[in-house]
DNA sequence: CTGAAAGCGCTAACAA
DNA sequence: TTGTTAGCGCTTTCAG
């Protein structure tokens, strides 16, 4: 649309020198020891043009594109997990790089498609993201390329992945409960997710069970019960209902923060209050956890370091097939009080 | 990493040809009318070899990328709004393009620099996107490339823009109360958003509130209250524990569901229940939406449709300043009921 | 320090 | 129908 870029030549030519000298200067190199006047000649005249270098044409000769892909499931569809763009976006921002970015909706054909369009443009490396963790199969077409799995595993697949640091965050949950003095009647709500779809649980959810089953235990304290179940709202509310029925939990540990929805709503309707009888702590501190009264304590997915650590492995060239965990940090809220003497003051739920 | 991509010159020579024919028929063009017996000894070439073309080689030759570049001010940090990329995705890749994320966080310098680094490599149009439809001033250097603006305006720059039609949205909101039968005890909860920083309101604000009166007075039934107020859940909350200290309403239009969060925190605390005393309608239907018991009827702000249209568009070169008006669907729900006859039947929240 | 020249892989006039 | 040729804008030897 524009008339026409101007282009090194231009450039070289209004500084009166080689286009070769202007290459070098403009493209910030100091190998060739050219003269300072020189120098300051090329960068006024670019200035003054308003030179651009054209970024196709470096790449063509270079075969360097400055361009990663990430490639995920369905990573932007999923509330939150934008974060993980973000994370991405700065790292690779910061260092000049820019990302193309691609979903394919879990099918391996548009999958592979989106791959070749990528490797044709000659992207420098590849984020390949999950939505949640667990195991995939990337594509075999990647297999000679810089790639960096985010939130996911491949055992026969040799890239470095980066993964949320889940089971540190079961014992940190665990901890953060002994610290208030709780040590009956905790109950982890959602479990390892072993339903019929996933009969093993998912990645999160067992490592989670397991850092909080070796913190409890390294304590002397027994888990009241695992409740396996699906892992959004209403199934915490069902399964908090049913379990309310039978038992009287003084601690819930939520798998995540639609669970603990779910479980402040079945608390309310049998009037118990939190924190004052039952302490709740949970994963993932959404959004949803500050806005819950009162305000969830919750054991945060660490999004933006996820993609921003992916990124900055791509960037340094640390490929080797090493899982790099990721912190998980607690953020303390209301949630969680200290345990009082009496179990089972029916109150009301409280403001605040 | 791999030994060496295989060229076109490769292809031609393997199937005997010139370099030319290889390209006339590689890019599936058909007006040279070359042999078919010599097209299917190219294309069979190709695919022994496993050809690819090297599109930075093409984009260099031809100028056009197949790349666009999604800018925004943070909308894949914002939660729900990754649906903007995941519509614009879908829209792009449908045409074999590709889409360039980048984030400015709102910073005037380093939207110039990334804009700067998409013209750099040659990416064929912008999708300027606001995560909250407002005014903007897209930098300068946009102005001679294709754009379209997505959820912002922007008067003195010539591009097309798509929004959500939120006119029709709070039309939808004032229709939906009628039609249960509310004529009375209507308020609208956090209004235009005329708080202090922003003393006119927003443009959805505006647009909602607008539409609802309307639709409302041309029924005849007036507005019992419009609550100006921010829109996070605790001003939905205190906002209308305090109306329900003076008033006693019987519907709620909220102008977001974490407003309505909170309108039902503060409802559950007088024992107000939803929808028997006060049907609840809202806006945005985010996951929230139905995660809330009872589950909220909502209008839904419609990311995917406004990311898929701003990239057809872009596609279709449809670049005439006109704003493009995305219709927000009613997610009926649970929250609205039709009105019973006495008003003020002060009972518990109750299930479902 | 500077300039000439080759070439990255592809497209598109033009000529044969 | 096919082949020849000239670039797109840039980097990078290699002589001067």
């Amino acid at each position: 649309m524009s008339s026409r870029r101007v282009t090194m030549a231009d450039v070289a030519r209004r500084a009166g020198v080689s286009r070769t000298a202007a290459s070098f200067v403009l493209s910030g190199r100091t190998d060739m020891r050219i003269a300072e006047a020189t120098q300051k000649r090329i960068h006024q005249a670019a200035r003054e043009l308003g030179y651009r270098p054209n970024l196709t044409a470096r790449s063509l000769r270079t075969s360097v594109t400055s361009t990663f892909a990430l490639i995920s499931d369905t990573i932007a569809t999923t509330a939150y997990a934008g974060q993980v763009i973000h994370g991405a976006l700065d790292a690779a921002t910061a260092q000049g790089r820019v990302l193309l970015v691609a979903e394919t909706q879990g099918d391996p054909v548009a999958e592979a498609r989106l791959v070749e369009g990528m490797l044709d443009r000659q992207v420098d490396g590849f984020v390949y993201a999950a939505m949640f963790t667990h195991e995939v199969t990337p594509p075999s077409a990647l297999r000679n390329h810089p790639v960096v799995l985010l939130n996911c595993l491949a055992d026969d697949f040799p890239a470095a992945s980066v993964i949320p640091d889940e089971y540190a965050a079961g014992c940190l949950a665990a901890q953060t409960l002994l610290g208030a003095g709780h040590r009956e009647g905790i109950y982890v709500l959602g479990g390892r997710h072993a339903i019929p779809e996933t009969p093993s649980g998912v990645f999160a959810g067992r490592e989670r069970v397991s850092g909080i089953e070796t913190v409890l235990s390294s304590a002397g304290v027994r888990l009241a019960g695992v409740v396996e179940c699906d892992w959004q709202p209403q199934d915490g509310y069902r399964e908090l209902r049913e379990l309310l029925s039978r038992h009287r939990p003084r601690a819930l540990i939520c798998c995540n923060d639609r669970l603990a929805l779910g479980a402040y709503q079945a608390l309310a309707e049998v009037s118990l209050s939190v924190p004052q009888d039952v302490s709740v702590i949970s994963f993932d501190d959404s959004d949803l956890a500050s806005w819950l009264r009162p305000r969830l304590t919750s054991i945060a997915l660490p999004h933006y370091d996820l993609g921003r650590r992916a990124v900055e492995l791509l960037l340094s060239d640390q490929l080797a097939p090493v899982r790099h965990r990721i912190p998980m940090p607690l953020r303390l809220r209301a949630s969680v009080a200290p345990i009082t003497s009496a179990p089972g003051s029916q109150q009301a739920v409280r403001e605040r």
